[in-house]
DNA sequence: TACTATTCCTACCAAATTAATATGATATAA
DNA sequence: TTATATCATATTAATTTGGTAGGAATAGTA
């Protein structure tokens, strides 16, 4: 299951993204409209920042807008920053990769076998951007 | 991510396949071959027996074996036993469905749209049989 | 009968993760 | 100078995960 954490990112992007970003947005604004705890939610608008998704305006009237064009950001991406891998197991992660331990030959393995084509399968859908989501 | 619990039910399942059942498999046979803790084992054979995948002859020279015939054993089914949700958000989930406090409308929520999707996408692959899975 | 190999059951425990909160420093528009 | 923000670090509480402990019950075999 995703965490509340990525949930919260995603909307939060769907927010910036329908409320226009001529002037930033503030933390507050978001929580208070999309039920976000504030603190908790200043934490994932870090995470966001400091990878580059978002930027931030401080001091008064100050606020969040995109950095990276939200045409650009997909799902799986915010999934990665946030939450880790897509992929069910470590062993088919692309980002992620990690060998089990009790593996004795990966290639032959018969449950890999299953969550690579599991994770073919879900990542087209999770490669969608924001504003794909926005025109479901 | 899966939870070593399913993965270790999973290997389990393909272990017994593999070994034939005439006669009933020990936990302490599995525990050793696939290298799975010998009480953590306990836990997950006492689930799988309880939810009528295998059964199991008590005493000296006892052991597990299926109850359920393995072709209709699928790694959804198991997943769903042993972990919970197949979904990655529980108001996309049939058999785990929860409400999301938050939703006004779940209907037009755009990301419950995309999860939809990503479910649909997975559930097919997931449906594999235990004797599909040998044939990967 | 006694012994041994096994399942079965309840409870417990430790580490990790998740979801959040607390406190306060720093920046900036008005 | 004040109000409104972000920024940063640390702390906490609840939940989940992965595993362990101890022993009761069962059944085959000598």
């Amino acid at each position: 299951m995703l965490s509340k954490r990525v949930k919260y990112a995603i909307k939060t992007l769907l927010f910036l993204y329908e409320n226009g970003d001529e002037k930033p947005i503030s933390a507050k604004i978001i929580s208070e409209n999309e039920k976000i705890p504030y603190k908790f939610l200043e934490n994932i608008l870090r995470e966001l920042r400091q990878n580059k998704i978002l930027k931030s305006v401080r001091g008064a009237e100050g606020g969040y807008k995109f950095l990276k064009d939200p045409n650009e950001i997909t799902v799986a991406e915010i999934i990665r920053i946030v939450d880790g891998p897509i992929a069910l197991i470590p062993c088919v992660s692309f980002y992620f990769y990690e060998k089990c331990e009790d593996c004795t030959d990966e290639v032959s393995c018969k449950i890999r076998k299953l969550f690579v084509q599991l994770r073919n399968e879900m990542l087209p859908i999770l490669n969608k951007s924001i504003t794909d989501l926005e025109k479901l």
